[in-house]
RNA sequence: GGUUGUAUAGCUCAAUUGGAUAGAGCAUCUGACUACGAAUCAGAAGGUUUAAGGUUCGACUCCUUAUACGACCA
């Protein structure tokens, strides 16, 4: 099965709201996952036979076992007490005894305290390896979670460039999209455009006031950085417009009010709104350039979108969100125009939808684009990736489209992440303390180029290649930086940090495929078949059952990152796989065994890590090199 | 003021969601490249999991209170 076939075969069928255990039937079951229900099957036979009880499979509590101690799964026998009448150690030597002798896969057992430690055959072990070799790229992983998903992320303004916190933003967004693709999920990619409202009105006012004509071209700057600069001195000709107001004795919130740049961008605001052509045709060009510069970040960071939505394109269907909640009765309107949502009965508090004069808010839009996102995609399962201090602004959207009744509310779901800090402390524009993307990509590019050089190892590699691999090991190190960490978590950027290759990192992982990519490339010189009969294999050594393991985990890990959202889970995963090779890498040799049957096998077990390794980087949307 | 999040080794992060002696990386110290890539591996040292109570066979995890930092709502 192909994957293009794959991604046919689980196109959505599951009606919002109902978990999609619809195509279960069709899924190739992930070995490790078979296995461990296997084994949760064979425990509730145990039990029945020697206990005479009927306990389900669901109460069993089945974990991996503690590397000190023999074994592969543990099974946890404190709760069992109760139900069995026997004491923990009593169950466990009973079950084990009994499952050491009647079943096959068991072939040993030891019991400390409460656990049941259970050693798999390594018959078992070397079956399940064949599946894992068997199963095809791409074969989705079951989760029974939603079908049909759209993920929203990215959304940048159009009043400057990326920054750090867009990154992690963007890491993580096409990272589950990625995750929940594996899970045979139909994902699309949305990118919402905030293109409109007063913070775009300022940079295309500091362009006329303070700009000369400036075009992308004729200054050779990145578009999006030109519009910057002039959002950047708007605010600063405007806060000196205050102080001078504040020192004239006028007071700050006023001085913010009146400042004639902020009545000027207000007005402009207005024109814009009523469609003036002047003020459009500005915001069209500006507009414009800021999307070139933001679609070559995007090509640079490896980012991708299947729609784009523009606030400027939603926020009138919001207002007709807004008056359908006023002609139902669900939402009021105060004596100065204004309309507003009361929320108090669902815990949250009454929140304004249209100001007085008729303009929109946040709120407002973003009723309108879920209502299009919906109508596009009928989605089951839609996931904003947003920074964690919208929270309570995502709590009142969704309450409130359910106070209108959308059979789509209930589907929202905020992947919340923490903000990024510095060593220095919070990222803020005035202070000038934060992190361009376009500069930092540059950066980590730079110093995975100087390191790559100084090994000197890449002899034969074509300048493209190398640049191509510089850039490769560069946003790979990036990349693993900021998705390693959980994403609901604040983090720290230390930039030395970031492009750190030894350790806990990404070039790490990718050094360990470029050194298996180098092991293959030599066994393949010397006539190794990777694919072989392994059934005569003598004893596994300590150190390949591991591998063992440790490839089949690849399954439930996908499983758990789509469940929670978090491609921590995975690069977590990704890390431990390659400590794992390095580690049986040290301590056997592969090419130089001379048993042919081990020789071979060593070379699978190490073919299907680096495919592995492959397939959970990618799901980072980090890429793997064949040399470093 | 109200709501909410976070707190684990010197630093940055884990801990299979209530299970065993809380694990990694960085930094520090020691050892391993004429066997396949040393961006590696092996080892040492580093902890009263912010504090105090509680729940139970068992708590970093759940509950209560306090403290610190952050976010949001006025």
């Amino acid at each position: 099965m192909d994957p293009a076939a794959a991604s046919a075969t689980f196109a959505p069928s599951i009606p919002a709201g109902q978990p999609g255990f619809g195509g279960a039937s069709l899924y190739i079951p992930h070995p490790v996952q078979e296995l461990e229900q296997d084994i949760k099957t064979a425990l509730v036979a145990a039990i029945q036979q020697v206990f005479g009880a009927e306990v389900p499979a669901t109460q069993l509590t089945i974990q991996p076992t503690r590397k000190e101690f023999a074994g592969s799964f543990t099974l946890v026998t404190f709760p069992l007490t109760k139900a069995l009448g026997k004491g923990p150690e009593q169950i466990g030597q009973a079950l084990g005894e009994w499952l050491t002798a009647n079943d096959a896969r068991i072939s040993g057992y030891n019991v400390v305290k409460g656990f049941l430690n259970l050693e798999v055959a390594d018959a078992e072990w070397l079956r399940r390896f064949a599946q894992l070799v068997q199963r095809p790229d791409g074969a989705p992983v079951p989760t029974g979670g939603p079908q049909n998903v759209v993920v929203e992320y990215s959304s940048p303004n159009t009043n400057k460039p990326l920054h750090l916190g867009h990154l992690r933003n963007n890491f993580l967004g096409y990272s589950v999209a990625e995750i929940l693709k594996a899970t045979g999920a139909t994902v699309s990619k949305v990118n919402l455009v905030n293109d409109r409202g007063i913070h775009i009105c300022k940079s295309m006012l500091g362009y006329q006031q303070f700009g000369h004509g400036e075009t992308p071209q004729s200054d050779n700057i990145k578009g999006d950085h030109l519009v910057g600069k002039y959002y950047v001195l708007f605010e600063k000709h405007y806060r000196e417009q205050v102080k001078q107001l504040v020192a004239e004795g006028v007071a700050e919130d006023v001085a913010k009010a009146s400042a004639p740049l902020m009545l000027e961008a207000r007005d402009m605001l207005q024109k814009w709104e009523a469609g003036d052509e002047a003020v459009v045709a500005l915001w069209k060009q500006m507009n414009g350039w800021v999307y070139e510069g933001h679609n070559a970040t995007y090509a640079a960071i490896g980012v991708d979108f299947d729609k784009f939505y523009y606030e400027s394109g939603t926020y009138l269907l919001g207002k007709e969100r807004v008056q359908e909640g006023l002609d139902r009765g669900l939402f009021y309107r105060k004596e100065d125009g204004s309309t507003w949502v009361d929320l108090a009965a669902e815990g949250l508090d009454q929140k304004i939808l249209l100001r007085s004069d008729g303009t929109s808010v946040y709120l407002t839009q973003d009723l309108g684009t879920a209502e299009l996102k919906y109508g596009d995609f009928h989605y089951d399962s839609s996931i904003y990736v947003i920074a964690d201090e919208q929270n309570y602004h995502m709590q009142v959207l969704q309450a409130t489209l359910q106070k209108l009744e959308k059979p789509y509310a209930a589907a929202i779901h905020h992947l919340s992440y923490g903000m990024v800090d510095l060593p220095t402390g919070k990222m803020k524009t005035r202070e000038g303390t934060v992190v361009d993307a376009d500069e930092l990509v540059r950066e980590v590019v730079a110093a995975a180029k100087a390191a790559t050089l100084e090994k000197g190892k890449i002899e034969g590699l074509t300048e493209d290649e190398q640049t191509q691999l510089f850039h490769t090991l560069g946003l790979g190190a990036l990349k693993y930086y900021l998705l390693k960490v959980d994403p609901k978590k604040r983090m720290l950027f230390n930039p030395e940090e970031s492009v750190q290759l030894e350790g806990h990192t990404g070039p790490f992982i990718q050094y360990s495929h470029a050194r298996i990519a180098q092991l293959r490339r030599k066994a393949q010189q010397m006539g190794i078949a990777e694919a072989a009969d392994f059934t005569t294999l003598p004893a596994l050594e300590k150190t390949e059952r591991e591998m063992v393991e440790e490839l089949a985990r690849y399954g439930s890990v996908v499983a758990e990152a789509a469940r929670s959202f978090s491609p921590a889970v995975v690069s977590q995963y990704a890390y431990d796989l390659a400590k794992a090779y390095n580690r049986f890498y040290a301590e056997v040799p592969v090419l130089q065994e001379t048993d042919e049957t081990k020789r071979a096998f060593r070379v699978a077990l190490s073919a299907q890590t680096a495919r592995t390794i492959k397939a959970s980087m990618n799901l980072l949307g980090i890429e793997v090199p064949e040399r470093m």
